[in-house]
RNA sequence: GGGCGGUUAGUUCAGUUGGUUAGAACGCUACCUUGACAUGGUAGAGGUCACAGGUUCGAGUCCUGUACCGCCCACCA
């Protein structure tokens, strides 16, 4: 095969191997800016730079950072969009010279990556208290070295055009120094505190979770109604009341119960208040307390309090002095605590209880209660409101820097709907539980001086009873919080120093992401040219775990936002609108499609439906497919065509005396459908682009899409077809090199969408073309089209606007006598317009002109198509000599009808215009369109009489 | 409980500031094995734009209300 040739078929595993090994070993990921510098990252730029793009000083470098997938992750769905709609924006930013760099990575995912980890250990029937902390992350590290690539494999599978060299992971060298800088820091600034607290806790997972860690389900629960017997102590006298009736979705915490509340104002149980009652099975003597927070509509309007098992109950226990009573392990299951009911699961002691209450007849009713359970986000397990101390950040100061910075326009989401989502949940924010008790992740950066503890743990026994809530952390007490890990104590000098076993929160690495890839806290050169990075791409569902989050250490730590851009891209769900996941056994692998179909075709179908949420399905993947091999097709056919002689598009021919030699920038072109395919392609070159700067990556497909299928393939190359055949030379020479220049141009058009085809085609084109335009190694670095080299010619595609009308309408009567393709039909064509009847006569297979009508009349035998009416501006009629079709009452009707219509349209435009108060105020500009739309409807109005005339 | 989005062809969805005949893809019907492509071509059928009011010469588009669907947030036990 000549290196000009296509093979019939378009093989996509041999052409997508072929050139992502070719790109990323000519570090065409890489910035254009490492070009100028010996960097010691990956290989070096080696062939010679491309075009001069003009000035590059204007632009300042396109950067995004990946949302970095879990270490855990396989390639889903979800992730082919994303990571398609940043190859897209980086490949189109690159292609127009910006200084672009895509930064990779991965997220160390710490209880995921651990519950990994720890089932595989669990297969060899081993767990990880057994082996320790340290065998046990050896063995993650271990895990991570061998499986923990597969998703960035997958990334370059999909065409991802990341800088693999500047790849980072969330747990390496360079963020672990990050995370403690930023730890310390908020330590410094006095934003981070420990305290004893209700957090989310999971039993299964043994940690504690954020809130945003919590997911809220609707449960069909229980509302359990339990007496409270008045205690015989205060029976003195006469009580009205035995006993309080509480309600309790969760029966088992009554066994850490300190009080029962009342509403004050409540009239029912305000004698009761102060007075003493015996906690059932517990046989514990609470008081009866008032709280205004006690909703006296709910339940029996008495609640009872279990202040380490409630975040109500612990605000509650903080304003009433009240003791706190852990009643479980951290595993859930109930403690010494809980007197007979100790080693029961929660859940188990739930179901006893309510036995044993019933048998001591003080159980009342279970009522159905729909409410919210939190579950745990990566194991489903149901948290536990569980006092515990933990870490946390203050988060108040840093949200109102971040919203301080939206009101200033820093931010900007696409789409705007997603500001309020935002803004709304930094003005309400809560402050951040950042520790995890897991092993995989980053250690708190926090140091306990044993020989100070014991000294400490003496003073601080007294005033635990009194307020344990919260203490600050002195250092003279032996707490250290360092960046670097100490070696002696700073106030004792003792060397036994203990870190803090817990660990961060994953999100607190990612947080801080879009800086610490590129250095930070280091001052480094790409930290000081890449930062704050452009765009951000991502889905709903991580805006508060991680876009919030990451603004907000922008602005703290670099005193900038991280992106200006945000763009919020559907979610992928499967047909019926349930979201995609393994676990519902509906999810659809992409590498399955990519080694099916190929990459190109699965970015194209995922971006053709991305205008909001994507529904998937295998078939909706044929879009793309068949569109891939359209495109190859049509290549084929044009490479097919173009004769043995490179073509140059600057070369003049030989002009045509009868048309006009029209000057399209670069080119210049005089045949008809040439300007005519020129002037669209300057059109959807400029929509392309239109779209793209406000991420309507579907529609921006979707237009490449019909103009590469239906203006190309099915009209140019079509007309080109007996153009070729018969045409003049000069014709067919001009032709031949528009045929080329187009799907040259449309290949760097489609580029950012389908890399791959595009470059495999482009190569090839390449070879055959002499405009400079094309010398560049790689499609990546060609020159993105600019419509200006083809501007727009608006005759043109009014005139082939004109013969498509009259060449449908003459199909359509066609078929409908169901003529065969063979047979000529004669047609009668009506048009002031030379070109348009030249072509016709020259280039439309199967119809025979007859002649030209230059008034509308009909002779009997002739019957009009309905391409009358394909554009009622344009001034054509078109007969052909065919039994009648016409159905002269409807034509009337639809006339008289729309006749009325514009009529009003006159009306309402005249009144606008003879207004006083518009024609003194609104802009001429305004006023010229109304007299234009006036003087439109007016030749309508003209065209619809004499429509009208021809049927009375 | 609060907030947001949606309701347009058989299906999945577009529809920019109100304006000629509401578009596309898939599906469907008829014809076409035409030397780029049957993963194709030509043509066609198919819509009371959820419902009820309102503004306007004119509403899928703007306003008010209703119904249904979906999503997010939420410590009333």
């Amino acid at each position: 095969m000549s290196p000009t040739e296509l093979s019939s078929k378009y093989d996509s595993k041999e052409v997508e191997t072929k050139w992502y090994t070719l790109w990323e070993k000519n570090g065409y990921f890489r910035p254009q800016s490492d070009q100028n510098k010996s960097t010691v990252h990956g290989p070096q730029i080696t062939e010679k730079k491309t075009v001069d793009r003009g000035p590059s000083t204007v632009d300042s470098p396109y950067v995004i950072v990946i949302p970095p997938p879990n270490v855990t992750g396989i390639l889903h769905v979800g992730h082919a969009l994303n990571n398609s709609i940043q190859d897209i924006l980086t490949r189109w930013n690159r292609m127009k010279g910006r200084d672009t760099l895509w930064v990779p990575g991965v997220d160390h995912a710490g209880i995921a990556t651990q519950n990994v980890v720890e089932k595989k250990l669990a297969k060899e029937k081993i767990t990880r208290q057994q082996i320790g902390r340290e065998k046990f992350l050896e063995h993650v590290w271990k895990w991570k070295e061998e499986n923990g690539s597969t998703i960035t494999r997958q990334l370059r599978r999909l065409g991802a055009s990341c800088d693999w060299s500047r790849e980072r992971f969330t747990m390496d060298e360079g963020l672990s120094k990050a995370v403690r800088e930023a730890f310390v820091t908020l330590y410094e600034r006095g934003l981070i505190y420990q305290g004893d607290y209700i957090i989310n806790w999971c039993p299964r997972c043994q940690t504690a979770l954020s809130d945003e860690e919590a997911e809220h389900k609707e449960v069909e629960g229980g509302l359990y109604y339990i007496k409270y017997p008045i205690s015989v102590s205060e029976a003195k006298g006469s009580p009205v009341a035995q006993f309080i009736i509480v309600a309790t979705t969760r029966p088992e915490t009554m066994l850490g119960d300190t009080a029962v509340a009342v509403n004050p104002n409540d009239e029912r149980y305000k004698y009761l208040i102060g007075k003493k009652l015996l906690l059932p099975l517990v046989n514990r003597e609470i008081p009866v307390i008032a709280d205004e927070f006690v909703d006296p509509q709910f339940g029996t309007g008495a609640v009872k309090v279990t202040p380490a098992h409630d975040p109500n109950d612990f605000e509650m226990g903080n304003r009433h002095k009240l003791e706190r009573i852990n009643v479980m392990h951290p595993d859930g299951k109930i403690n010494e605590k809980g007197g007979p009911y100790n080693g029961m699961d929660r859940f188990e002691a739930r179901k006893k209880i309510i036995v044993d209450l019933e048998a001591l007849g003080l159980f009342v009713e279970k009522k159905k209660h729909k409410h919210a359970v939190g579950h745990c986000y990566r194991c489903a397990t149901i948290v536990e409101p569980y006092l515990s101390k933990q870490w946390f950040v203050k988060m108040k100061p840093l949200a109102e820097k971040a919203l301080k910075a939206h009101a200033a326009g820093k931010t900007k989401f696409y789409p705007d709907r997603w500001t309020k989502v935002y803004t709304n949940w930094l003005e309400g924010i809560r402050d951040w539980c950042i520790s995890r008790q897991i092993w995989w992740g980053h250690q708190v950066p926090v140091w306990y001086c044993q020989k100070c503890q014991e000294g400490r743990g003496k003073k601080e026994e007294g005033r635990e009873k009194k307020d344990a809530s919260l203490f600050s952390l002195p250092s003279s007490l032996g707490i250290i919080v360092a960046r670097e890990t100490p070696i002696k104590c700073p106030t004792c000098g003792g060397t036994d120093l203990q870190q803090d076993p817990d660990v961060l929160d994953t999100w607190f690495s990612s947080w801080l992401w879009p800086f610490s890839t590129l250095g930070w806290p280091n001052k480094t050169d790409d930290l000081k040219h890449f930062y704050p990075t452009s765009d951000l791409i991502t889905a709903p569902e991580i805006i508060f775990f991680w876009v919030a989050r990451m603004i907000m250490a922008g602005v703290e730590f670099m005193g900038e936002v991280p992106f200006s851009k945000i763009y919020i891209h559907g979610t992928v769900r499967a047909e019926g609108g349930l979201k995609m996941s393994k676990s519902l056994g509906n999810s659809i692998d992409p590498i399955e499609v990519i080694d099916e179909m190929g990459a190109d075709a699965l970015r194209f179908s995922m971006i053709m439906l991305s205008a909001q949420d994507v529904y998937l399905s295998r078939e909706k993947f044929e879009v793309g497919r068949n569109f891939v091999n359209k495109l190859w097709n049509a290549s084929r056919f044009v490479l097919m065509n173009l004769g043995s002689s490179t073509v140059d598009s600057r070369q003049s021919t030989e002009r045509n005396q009868d048309t006009e030699t029209v000057d399209h920038g670069l080119l210049t072109v005089d045949f008809l459908p040439n300007r005519w395919i020129l002037s669209r392609l300057s059109k959807v070159t400029e929509t392309v682009d239109k779209y793209l700067n406000e991420f309507s990556l579907a529609q921006a497909a979707s237009e490449l899409y019909h103009f590469v299928w239906n203006d190309y393939c099915d009209w140019f190359i079509e007309l080109s077809k007996p153009v070729l055949e018969k045409g003049s030379a000069a014709e067919k020479s001009e032709t031949q090199q528009i045929l080329l220049f187009v799907l040259e141009t449309i290949m760097r058009l489609l580029h950012p969408f389908i890399p791959f085809i595009t470059e495999e085609i482009w190569q090839k084109l390449k070879e055959l073309s002499a405009n400079s335009d094309q010398s560049s190694e790689t499609i990546m670095l060609a020159p993105w089209p600019k419509s200006s080299d083809f501007p727009r010619d608006a005759q043109a595609e009014k005139s082939i606007e004109w013969l498509q009308n009259a060449v449908s309408g003459i199909r359509d009567l066609r078929t409908r006598v169901n003529l065969p393709p063979s047979q000529t039909v004669q047609a009668v064509v009506a048009t002031a317009n030379q070109e348009v009847k030249k072509v016709f006569e020259a280039f439309i297979p199967q119809i025979k002109v007859l002649g030209r009508l230059d008034s509308l009349t009909i002779e009997s035998n002739f019957q009009k198509s309905k391409a009358y009416l394909g554009n009622a501006f344009a001034d054509f009629e078109v007969f052909i000599k065919i039994e009648g079709l016409v159905n002269p009452e409807e034509e009337r009707k639809r006339s008289q009808k729309k006749i009325a219509e514009v009529e009003g349209w006159i009306k309402g435009i005249t009144s606008k215009l003879s207004n006083e108060n518009f024609v003194k105020n609104a802009p001429s500009e305004i006023i010229d369109q109304e007299k234009l739309k006036l003087s439109d409807a007016q030749k309508l109005l003209k065209a619809y009489h004499e429509h009208l005339s021809l049927f009375q």
